[in-house]
DNA sequence: GCGCGTAGTCGAATCGATTCGACACGGGCA
DNA sequence: TGCCCGTGTCGAATCGATTCGACTACGCGC
């Protein structure tokens, strides 16, 4: 009767076998079978024996997740909203950063990561995938609705760098007091005429000078914190808002501010992000403006490595890792119930080369 | 009575109403509320239009996904297994397009991407996440041991690059003809000593001299495949294996290459990824060598934009983004119970500006 | 006017595990 | 000798939905 075992031996699409067939083959009720396999509970170690070997014959792999998650109410997933495609957002070292850290935390948990990028009207995932939990990066725009609709699905939210909002857990970044410190080191410098170039401000990316009423429009948390620290330094600066955190993006951001007449264009520029410094720094190279000789550029994030290309960037440096760890962490705390306190992230300014006093003219 | 349903009003953590709430408030049977709701089966408008305010009511949030996947024996979800840490893998602009073309395709099919690092002995995710389906890219090593735990849960497997393996559909490159080609327009132009500088050859990724037997100790199938290309053109070629797909690397290996007497050293160099061909160039530049009077240099993948710096690369180019996009098609068709056809794709040489007939000397 | 098909609804089984409470048995302690 | 408790095992309820088969009316055709 039970030798129907047998049939897995070679066949073709065997069912996967279920723990009430390895019970069955070990001669003990199905409960016992579970509870020998989780090890929780008091089996006799000749039980736990027996149960193995039936496994083990059988080919089961383990009880079924999803009948886990049923029962148990958890899937051991976390969900990870990210605004825009793939190859857009991992274009920028420092989301890639923090996804990092956050896979390093709800890794170690035996969590898993789901990707869910909120492109179009895709909002399938958010609202039926099977998540515990789920954190929000990079999400601007759209944040309160996509907020909505998880929290109607009683889902603990960790949101990095996002405006308050009632039941999400935020991770900050000091965004505007750092980007203020990076506009008084200017100021120190002697620079009076400054420029900035902002990541994208709303949700059409498109590359123009910075309207009079961004405020009103802007809904990019982190892009307008950024921007309203300099501006606490300089109310007057100009400004230009990028495509994208990208070099290419940052240069033509760059042109844009540093046409005309020499005497005219800013002695400094602060860019929102490192990649958009260095597009700077490229410009000013096309119109034949040295660094930091006739301009002085900061940067934001602190990225390292071959982009740079061997420049030593002025910049604010920010624990991405570190931010994204204490993500996950704050995820995870939220899952179990417990309470999470919120983190605050501080960055650290990098006096680099590429700032200097400028030259008198 | 029924009016605990104003409970959820204001409350902390009121747990989350289920279709069988939703039934009693509308005064009808599960049954016909599940029906109602997913708008399979007769129902009677008016009945559905009182089961849609029940849910209203109660802020139902649509069916559980975790019993639903159970039911169904769906989950809506792809597992993606990432054999490094994501910082590292993610840091070559062809893993990001490869995965983003998979999430094109299971985006748009409503599936989830549940990234799965392979890191450490962390098998739980392999081995327990929910998932319909997985697709390995860039595992090498640990391929065998992976498969057998997927395999054994009766998962469809989809592998990016690896070598074959029973239950296993493949999605292919021509790694092997396309370095062959890549070597012969060298040889072509009349290069008789050149150099190879791999990915990664096996799982420690010490960067090193290539060892004599590296068939036997070689886990990665791509470097593999791609050096051997290499060698059916030049059987002498010198390798050296680097760390990572990263322009450090590269430049580390190919200082390696090119230390000694000018005369010793190769004339070519043929680069397993942009990446490292960008650090290749570096290389020489910090040795004194142009590219491509005193060096010439072939790269592998075809990527663009910034990185590159303005170069214009001889290189081999892969539809990255296709590929990812066949994979994930590859995973949707096998877990549909059809059977998916293994796609191979080719590369495109491109004869750029790093490559010349070697200085005669 | 009788029977049959169908729209609409419901009850119950099912997916595969976890877990609580109950039960039987044997040994230690009073 | 009798009682209590811990160990090992089992049955049954539960998680929240989907879906099959059955049942009730009702309308239509013959």
């Amino acid at each position: 009767m039970t030798s129907e075992a047998s049939t897995g031996e070679k066949g073709g699409v065997r069912p996967r076998p279920t723990l009430a067939a390895v019970a069955r083959l070990a001669g003990v009720s199905v409960s016992t079978a579970s509870l020998a396999f989780s090890g929780a509970g008091p089996v006799s170690d000749a039980t736990k024996a027996r149960v193995a070997a039936a496994a083990d014959e059988l080919g089961y792999a383990g009880p079924d997740p999803r009948a886990q998650s049923l029962r148990r109410g958890r899937s051991g997933i976390i969900g990870v909203v990210i605004e825009e495609r793939l190859s857009d957002a991992f274009r920028d070292p420092m989301n890639i950063a923090l996804l990092d850290g956050i896979a390093d935390v709800t890794g170690a948990a035996g969590s898993g990561l789901l990707l869910l990028t909120e492109t179009g009207d895709d909002r399938a995932g958010i609202s039926s995938a099977p998540m515990d939990a789920i954190i929000l990066i990079g999400c601007s725009t759209s944040l309160e609705e996509a907020v909505a609709i998880v929290r109607q699905r009683g889902l603990p939210i960790v949101a990095v760098e996002a405006r308050e909002l009632e039941g999400v857990l935020p991770i900050g970044l000091d965004n505007r007091a750092a980007s203020a410190t990076g506009a008084r080191h200017l100021r120190s410098l002697g620079h009076s005429d400054i420029g900035v170039v902002t990541l994208p401000l709303e949700r059409s990316h498109v590359p123009r000078p910075l309207p009079a009423d961004w405020e009103r429009v802007a809904t990019a948390h982190t892009s307008a914190e950024r921007l309203r620290g300099v501006l606490d330094v300089y109310p007057e600066a100009r400004g230009f808002a990028a495509s994208a955190s990208t070099i290419e993006a940052g240069r033509e951001a760059g042109l844009a501010l540093l046409a005309g007449d020499r005497a005219t264009v800013p002695t400094a520029i602060v860019a929102q992000s490192d990649l958009l410094a260095i597009g700077v720094i490229r410009a000013a190279d096309e119109v034949g403006m040295i660094v930091p000789g006739d301009l002085s550029v900061v940067g934001f994030d602190g990225i390292r490595g071959e982009v740079l290309g061997g420049i030593d960037l002025t910049t604010l440096v920010q624990p991405a890792v570190e931010k994204g760890r204490a993500a996950g962490r704050a995820a995870l705390q939220l899952l179990d119930g417990g309470p999470a306190e919120p983190a605050d992230f501080t960055s650290v300014f990098h006096p680099g080369g590429t700032t200097a006093p400028p030259r008198t003219r």
